[in-house]
DNA sequence: CGGTCGGTTGAGCTAGATCAAATCCAGTGG
DNA sequence: CCACTGGATTTGATCTAGCTCAACCGACCG
């Protein structure tokens, strides 16, 4: 991982909402939002710099404006685990403690708007509304980290695969013809998923030769929506 | 850090140990605990008792009084993925959206106390010292969470189930001798793991080979920590 | 005392890891 | 515009950690 940038400050007031729509189900916007608008920034940051660190004191959370974090945790030995990808919409660091538990580092260039969490804090101890709309933020990060348990620990590689496609159509904007982005790289959704790079890329080569999908250098398509929901066998209920 | 500690019989009240984090706040009692009390039942559950299923209505939350229960999630096809054992102390079901994404069950007999969830919610809606204890508690079991993924997506077998058992050693209290009580099933560590019961027996048969471990039926106690620590190798920080 | 149900141990088997070698672009410089 | 270069991706060949299948053991129980 290189180290190569700071984050870099970037004061540019996007006005209008220059996005793709926001298909990331994050939920609805904090109720108070107003007010906490005055303390925020807006930051951009180059593809591969870090937000934040794993370990760094919680000063800050995050929300997507465009472009695609990874939040990622790492072993002495340089083993990786990618935690989540993050998409526009998406809320970033809100359920951290005092510190973060985990790096965040930019799959792509990144545009975000930057909350100091003090002011969330401050927010959330007056308005329960806030406070509540924090822990729904919450909540769905749980419910989201339980699925991925039974994907990790008992899932085979096409299912995990298969599910990651599935989740990414649903959560990324289309591009024309039902091509979906698929910003990250070969080894970001091998550590995402806890495979080996070449294990992702065997499995979506067969998919490929099954005609499941079609399959670019960084967009896919989904061919038989049928055959890759079989392939990803869902949890009951 | 001994593996000689004193018996804590305390069990509500653990404060925070350094390895492990609980779901348990450490000492941090919901602060309007007493308005919520009148409303709160204590139920018994039979060993294997089902206290709530996948997909039920979330209508109440509970905390554990004694016992072990453990949270689970079943695919189609009956594999099984076990969300974490809770002991005395831990809460569980506040965290739900509308409903339970998890089934608990009983996996000894079990007293709890029971929560209505609506009580917990307009406790939090007008006094937001309670959503804040809510969040924590979300926060907390988010970061388990993670960990867990790290060990799910990351770690070799003996490297789980050394990390399982030092985990076991932080949270729960000891008997005499150092002996640490096991109260879930070969087939139940398996599933928390991602492994087969065979895999975490063998894992198990050679820390007690190497001197690691003693083991008795459904107890262990720990003869080199520094060894099992070195098994359960940690994510950076 | 026989039966059942966890747990343990042994003997292969295989999904996925590892190692190695193309191949494919995207970006660079001429 | 085109050749060149370096990293990402793909594909192939082999290896192995952990799974599966099967036998056995020991505690508990009616």
């Amino acid at each position: 991982m290189q180290t190569s940038h700071q984050p870099t400050l970037d004061r540019t007031h996007r006005i209008g909402l220059s996005l793709p729509p926001t298909t990331a189900p994050a939920g609805q916007d904090c109720p108070d939002i107003g007010a906490l608008e005055q303390q925020a920034t807006t930051i951009s940051v180059h593809k591969d710099a870090e937000l934040y660190a794993q370990g760094d004191p919680a000063r800050y959370c995050y929300r997507i404006v465009a472009g695609c974090v990874r939040t990622v945790k790492l072993m002495d030995d340089g083993r990786r685990q990618i935690n989540e990808f993050l998409l526009p919409g998406d809320w970033l660091g809100v359920e951290a403690l005092a510190e973060h538990d985990l790096a965040a580092e930019a799959v792509t260039a990144v545009t975000v708007r930057r909350y100091p969490r003090r002011a969330l804090d401050q927010a959330a101890g007056h308005d329960c509304r806030v406070a509540h709309w924090l822990l729904g933020i919450a909540s769905r990060q749980l419910r989201n980290a339980r699925d991925r348990m039974v994907t990790l620990g008992r899932k085979s590689a096409s299912e995990r695969v298969a599910g990651f496609l599935l989740e990414m159509v649903d959560r990324v904007p289309h591009e024309s013809a039902g091509h979906v982005p698929l910003p990250m790289s070969r080894g970001d959704i091998a550590d995402h998923l806890g495979l080996t790079i070449e294990t992702v890329c065997r499995c979506l080569a067969q998919f490929r030769r099954d005609g499941t999908i079609a399959l670019g250098r960084a967009t896919f398509a989904v061919r038989s929506q049928a055959a890759l929901l079989a392939l990803a066998r869902a949890t009951r209920h």
